[in-house]
DNA sequence: ACTTGTCCTGTCATGCCGTCAGCTTACCGA
DNA sequence: TCGGTAAGCTGACGGCATGACAGGACAAGT
């Protein structure tokens, strides 16, 4: 798909370059989980990956680099999100069970890569196109599917007309998301688990068909 | 009520040290939205301050201590965001008027202070207590108001028993400030300001009364 | 063993960090 | 008016990360 893998100076990484390639990626995506972004230093990464920093730039232009393309991984990973949403039926008990479904996978994903994706975050929000797209690239399985059901609905004249299915979808991914990467914090809160999962599902299933929902 | 401003080697500053203090504060404010967190550095502070990097550090241990001070001071200011929530009238019309203008508030807030709350969620989100706080202190107050007003409906049987209070308006808050960190990015996408205010507003009312609201 | 192309590292110039000693400036009491 | 004292500022320095390069190590084929 991506073709070969390239050096920064152009040559083609054999089986021993991959190799290397790859642990200082695995490392630095485990650096970004026990220490902030920026205080992540190239020189730690090569140490840590038992290498020296400039067999890191061999392959990476800096670690903003490095960190995209853990992201593009973790993208194409979470694509599969969509699975969460398409083909599902809104209506009555079968429609609380797919809002379940999704918050449930949804924060699910969000813990398994809740570094990488604070990085993400990040550099979305501060503009960076690259980062943005990427952000899009994991959001917008989801935000797609849902905009469809929401669209369905509405034809079917079971949602107002004026509600905006893109901007409806988009906020309630945005909220996913945002309380995704909280999670930690509602916990120190005194909101538990247990009670933010049916209470996301719930603004999911009010969000989506306008009405409660029938558990 | 904070007492004197001290250096960091304890001395007492004065009317000139204050100044030059705030000068840097607002210059790294300047900095911060216009360029990436990461990329901030003393010495570009200092310059556009025209002091030099030694005399940053005699009044802040390092950038993000200068961020926290900035931070600190904004969250005081957010504190009014409560206003948008307390005293309101969630049933009828007023319910509607009140979720409009919470969005709208919020929305407002946070696109005015958008470079330091970005490095507020990235801190918080990575565990640093400080930035967490903070943000608690912001967000804290809308929340708890919110909190109370599901408490009142839910006494007064007009919400479900089973919807926590405290879970329901973190999460909505959540959404808010997510949406808010992303307004670019939503525009980018196809979604208007004008459809995404109402549909959040929808939202908001949707959580908090679990009623479509009466406009 | 020799060649070829991949892979890694020692080394170096550059630039920022964070600290200190010491200089300048402002204030105050005699 | 004149020191004295504390506040305010900076030049300079060791230390470290960055990023570039050239050359040595290594694996594979001949």
């Amino acid at each position: 798909m991506t073709g070969q893998v390239r050096t920064v100076d152009g040559r083609v990484a054999g089986r021993r370059g991959q190799a290397t390639r790859q642990k200082l990626l695995d490392c630095l995506g485990e650096m970004l989980s026990s220490s902030p972004y920026r205080d992540v230093k190239v020189i730690d990464v090569a140490r840590k990956a038992g290498t020296s920093p400039a067999t890191f730039y061999q392959y990476f232009p800096d670690v903003e680099g490095a960190v995209l393309e853990i992201a593009e991984e973790m993208a194409t990973e979470g694509a599969q999100l969509t699975a969460l949403v398409e083909g599902r039926n809104w209506v009555g008990k079968a429609g609380w069970a797919a809002a379940e479904e999704l918050v449930e996978g949804f924060l699910d994903f969000w813990r398994r890569n809740d570094a990488i994706l604070r990085v993400v975050d990040l550099g979305a929000a501060e503009g960076d196109k690259r980062f943005y797209k990427i952000r899009m690239k994991i959001l917008n399985s989801v935000t797609n599917s849902l905009t469809e059901s929401v669209k369905e609905l509405q034809a079917k004249g079971k949602v107002d007309k004026d509600v905006s299915p893109a901007a409806m979808a988009g906020s309630l991914v945005a909220m996913l998301a945002a309380v995704a990467s909280h999670q930690k914090g509602f916990q120190a809160w005194g909101v538990k688990q247990a009670e933010l999962k049916p209470n996301l599902a719930l603004l999911v299933h009010l969000g989506i068909t306008g009405k409660k929902p029938t558990k």
